[in-house]
DNA sequence: CTGAAAGCGCTTACAG
DNA sequence: CTGAAAGCGCTTACAG
């Protein structure tokens, strides 16, 4: 494997010169980096993982914590694991991924032992014992999810309330009265995890204040029960004109399904928004509205707050990403 | 933080007698070695990891390379790369994932670089470039997966084979006649994933060399589509009375479902099997008889064996773990 | 059983 | 615009 005193000798500089030429931290001679260059390609050189991160003062790697607890949604948290990983490598990161067991040693066993610059905190708890961790742990930390006590603490997160409250906008702005929100698994919101509850609150707080009825309904695995929770929102009499789902894909689709075996038409007896879905909601039957939730943004900031407090202070923080509403036309006028 | 000259001068030893100690390479006597392990713990020292990686011969990381295709059934992928990381601790192993952009030049990157002992390649496919990088890399490389070419690999996977084999042994032992399969996403054979089809062909022999009659249907998201797939495994006339699911949960939770609807009782009318599953089929309704896919199996015998690779030479091979049955009641004689 | 020292391959003041 | 050299914090022959 070719070191930096080979790309050296074969360019005819020092091995200091070739470092500057490859970082860029001073200027180069045009006809001396073109040696160098060429140098590189030609030994198919690159710079040794250990002794950068030993002379230098940075590592190159982020760690993102994902304890991917039982009863957590895989595919949207497996897609936000994705995004940070896709994000850093824009940083010339790369990412170590810490799990369920090593939540709390790990994140202490790779800072202290210098292997990362900064920790991605996903899958954040309302009370997140990492929070505390993070806080202690005088090492770059963005957390993307807003617990309870966020004192100290940089987060990202989408602005759920605010999803939540335009779910409840275009709903009532279409004249529905009584409105449903069909959700996560139960287990979900009793394990504390963040923004279920967020969702879920504001939707129904801001529809009490446009007046509206409102209900909810926890979207469990099994068929059969997203049966009965979408039939609890209906109504006894079918009142129900306008639905907001959040949660997983299968339980959506479920209840679509399900809509249409009761003979309900989508948008003309029932107007649907699915939110916070970080899964293609047009390929859907009806293709359903949505105010998504992209990983890439929240990661893509999580990252760059995380690498911009290796060279400047960065105050804590709540950042919430305004929500948007994409029309797929399944929500009419009542 | 404290370096190992720190845990030096606290014991009153020569840093080399400090790293003989914690890394056991050599004999140490015991009262030493306790002043050492208290100077370690009162100091709250970690070995440097860009010293240890350039000082050393390792890295003590594990490059996972998992593509999450689109289509891909994250859940499962996920609880391998959980899995290969989970392995990989007990090796005192960390583990940097690499996806979808970074698979060539990723693994180029993360292998010259020499930020990685080894890697661990998921999600195979039965024509893999990775395939030949891994060859090419002369770096531990296991494969959890099969490929179509496995020359020069080193490849651990579940025996889908003979899994497939023990389901319809079940079933024709049983006295069922006519048996289906309800399978993937057709797209997920049709992208060149490696096991669904091995699974599927070795059923659909193995049944014929039993003398029943197959059927197989792909499982699709759409929970209509699912439905639509009973319907035609059923036949016609209903005859079919023994059922294999390796596919999707939420596929074999619609099926499940579906069944009930139309007013059969598994197992009185009809005899099911999950295979090649992550899940727990123990809390269906009704509970499924399995034939677990069990990523901790395959993923710990994979990180033994790349790390095996870095003292000893370890000759190509397929490794396939012999599956078993854990019957929970659905199958019955016809 | 233990120590002094070379060396891993970089980065970055220090000098010119 | 470039170079010589110190130093990052370990591991591991070499010596005794």
């Amino acid at each position: 494997m070719a070191t930096i005193k080979d790309v050296a000798s074969a360019a005819g500089v020092s091995i200091s010169t070739v470092s500057y030429a490859l970082s860029g931290k001073r200027a180069i001679a045009e006809s001396t980096r073109r040696r160098i260059e060429d140098a590189v390609r030609e030994l198919d050189y690159r710079p040794n993982a250990g002794a950068r991160m030993l002379a230098g003062r940075r590592t190159y790697i982020l760690a993102v914590t994902e304890p991917l607890r039982p009863d957590t949604y895989t595919p949207a948290h497996m897609a936000f694991v994705l995004a940070v990983a896709t994000a850093a490598r824009r940083y010339d990161y790369d990412v170590l991924l810490l799990t369920q067991e090593e939540a709390d040693a790990g994140l202490r066993r790779v800072t202290s032992s210098r292997l990362v610059d900064g920790v991605i905190v996903l899958d954040v708890l309302r009370d997140d014992e990492r929070a505390d961790l993070v806080r202690s742990l005088d090492l770059p930390a963005v957390l993307i999810g807003v617990p309870d006590n966020t004192d100290g603490l940089v987060c990202v997160d989408l602005d759920f309330e605010a999803a939540a409250r335009l779910a409840v906008d275009r709903l009532a702005d279409a004249g529905h009265l009584t409105v449903g929100l069909l959700g996560h698994p139960a287990s979900v919101y009793e394990r504390g995890s963040n923004f279920p509850p967020r969702f879920r609150d504001a939707f129904l707080e801001h529809a009490a204040h446009r007046g509206l009825e409102a209900r909810f309904a926890t979207g469990e695995h099994d068929p059969a029960q997203v049966r009965a929770a979408v039939t609890t929102l209906l109504g006894p009499d079918g009142d129900l004109t306008g639905l907001v789902m959040h949660g997983e894909e299968q339980t959506q689709r479920e209840a679509l399904t399900y809509v249409a075996e009761r003979g309900l038409t989508v948008p003309g007896d029932l107007s649907v928004i699915s939110a916070g879905s970080t899964f293609d909601t047009s390929t859907f039957d009806p293709p359903l509205d949505v105010i998504p939730l992209v990983p890439g943004a929240s990661s893509e900031r999580a990252v760059e707050l995380a690498i911009a407090q290796l060279s400047e202070p960065v105050e804590p923080r709540v950042e919430l990403l305004a929500p948007t509403y994409v029309d797929h036309g399944s929500v009419t006028p009542r």
